[in-house]
DNA sequence: TTGCTCCTCACGTCACGTGAGGTGGC
DNA sequence: TTGCTCCTCACGTCACGTGAGGTGGC
């Protein structure tokens, strides 16, 4: 018989931690002074207090630990719960491989350029989404702001703000050809008319912007000539992390442009729909 | 300019972490209306979210999040953090690795024994102690447990319990040995007298048990004559876990034995210093 | 007027660590 | 008598999730 002092010492914990197993249910001592409070462990509890260690070092909670010294539950339910702990243990490992390489080439970058880089770029999914937009080639950006303009125009007068979901660009060109060609529209909450008449002769067409399964994506503020830094940031990225560029790139704006004129302002998601290179 | 809700459904994260940022300081609204309390965020706080979120991602911490987005820190500091994590990544991974392998192990088992091993090893370090000992050749169990005995008998009278640690039984022999040559005393918590008289002509004489770096560590109890189980037991994690036998086998009583004539019961710790194998 | 969004408490999570304040045993 | 050990609250940790109860804007 130990006094909680002495038993905590032979099995190298804390007292309190006694205290909290005693209160959990998961070791109780051998006996309670009825006028003192005072616990009593025996040294044949050793093995299960081992065991419990023993689990906790897996990982496992104190309530599943609970469960798993209960002597009713069948092997096949221990046997479960293992196999699941063993999953959720290779899903950390994988994922802290990837924390690491990350913490890496932030480091690498530091030293570089004595500074942590200025674009985050966050991978997630996108859905799909209907998409009003008018498609147009071109050879300058002068007339890409002229049509974003008049979309701006449009959409504060025809295109009510609960319909509308936010102003997009999708470029199709490549990126060494010469020509742009550039769809641009807004995307949509819930549907609206087949198609609109924009002045110019040109119309916007209702069809579906794609579902991304991995999009790589940065946010940018500042002027709108000046994007190939972040551009280069995402580049670097994929580099990094083994991804290739996997569809057209989009522009969505999440400010609308232009309508204070005296900010020349403009905060735009950059986004690339990308796949593990092979 | 958002609201908290809008300013949440862009950023992909909840309203309250936003309203938790803010208290934090890490992240605060643009504007507060005074009336209302509304907060009020713009679109060019994305990128510095963005950030937040990145850092958290690689598991730093709000507090230590807030110290890196601050523009005071010199790089060299940064670069420090991010060396300091990296660390304690690799440690995590070496440690889930470990895990990965025990749960793999306990599975096994399962699978084999349609249960739970019975004992639990657990590996630690040991310092050295004083030991007031005697050692002795035999070929019989009988001689050993006479000793024990006198051992115990002598221990009540004549060695008080304030600097009587554990009794102790160091293995000398080879397994395969057909000789016993086993060393019995007490390890000390404080120094005493150098030597002390035992009837039938034997001497305890003060030495020092040697620190062991790792030391596999497994308790049992029950009748003192059928320990094989937990010897095997030892064996098989030795293996399972590629460590090898390095240094005599101690056997320590965590119950003083014999003292309760009606239990045939002992506790005891079975301690292999081990080495991993090559 | 009815929803909708927002606000501020404040409890709960998980496994204890760490005092605070008080008491039995040598 | 003086330490020593033990006891029971109860707060703190970390990053929010989840109501409770109440209020402004369309």
């Amino acid at each position: 018989m130990f006094r909680i002092g002495e038993f905590a010492q032979v099995a190298r914990v804390s007292g309190r931690q006694l205290r909290h197993y005693d209160r959990l249910g998961l070791l109780a001592p051998v006996r309670i002074d009825p006028t003192t409070g005072y616990r009593f462990y025996s040294a044949t509890q050793l093995p299960r207090l081992n065991r419990i260690l023993a689990l906790k070092d897996l990982g496992f909670s104190l309530n599943q630990i609970a469960r798993m010294l209960d002597d009713e539950v069948p092997p096949e339910e221990l046997r479960a719960m293992l196999v699941i702990r063993k999953a959720q243990i290779e899903q950390l490992l994988t994922k802290e491989q990837l924390m690491l390489r990350q913490v890496e080439s932030r480091i690498l970058q530091i030293e570089e350029q004595g500074a942590m880089r200025d674009y985050d770029v966050s991978l997630r999914a996108e859905p799909s989404r209907p998409y009003l937009s008018v498609r147009q080639s071109g050879d300058g950006m002068e007339e890409a702001v002229r049509l974003l303009r008049m979309l701006v125009d449009f959409s504060c007068r025809g295109l009510s703000k609960r319909h509308r979901h936010r102003l997009t660009i999708v470029a199709h060109s490549d990126f060494d050809d010469e020509m742009l060609d550039l769809e641009f529209g807004f995307t949509l909450n819930s549907l609206v008319n087949k198609s609109v008449a924009l002045p110019g002769g040109m119309e916007l067409r209702l069809r579906e912007l794609e579902a991304v399964e991995n999009l790589a994506t940065l946010v940018r503020s500042g002027p709108g000539d000046r994007s190939h830094l972040a551009y280069g940031a995402l580049g670097v990225w994929m580099e990094a992390n083994s991804y290739v560029i996997d569809g057209p790139c989009r522009e969505v704006f999440l400010e609308t442009p232009f309508v204070d004129p005296s900010r020349e302002d403009m905060v735009m998601e950059i986004q690339f729909p990308v796949r593990k290179a092979a």
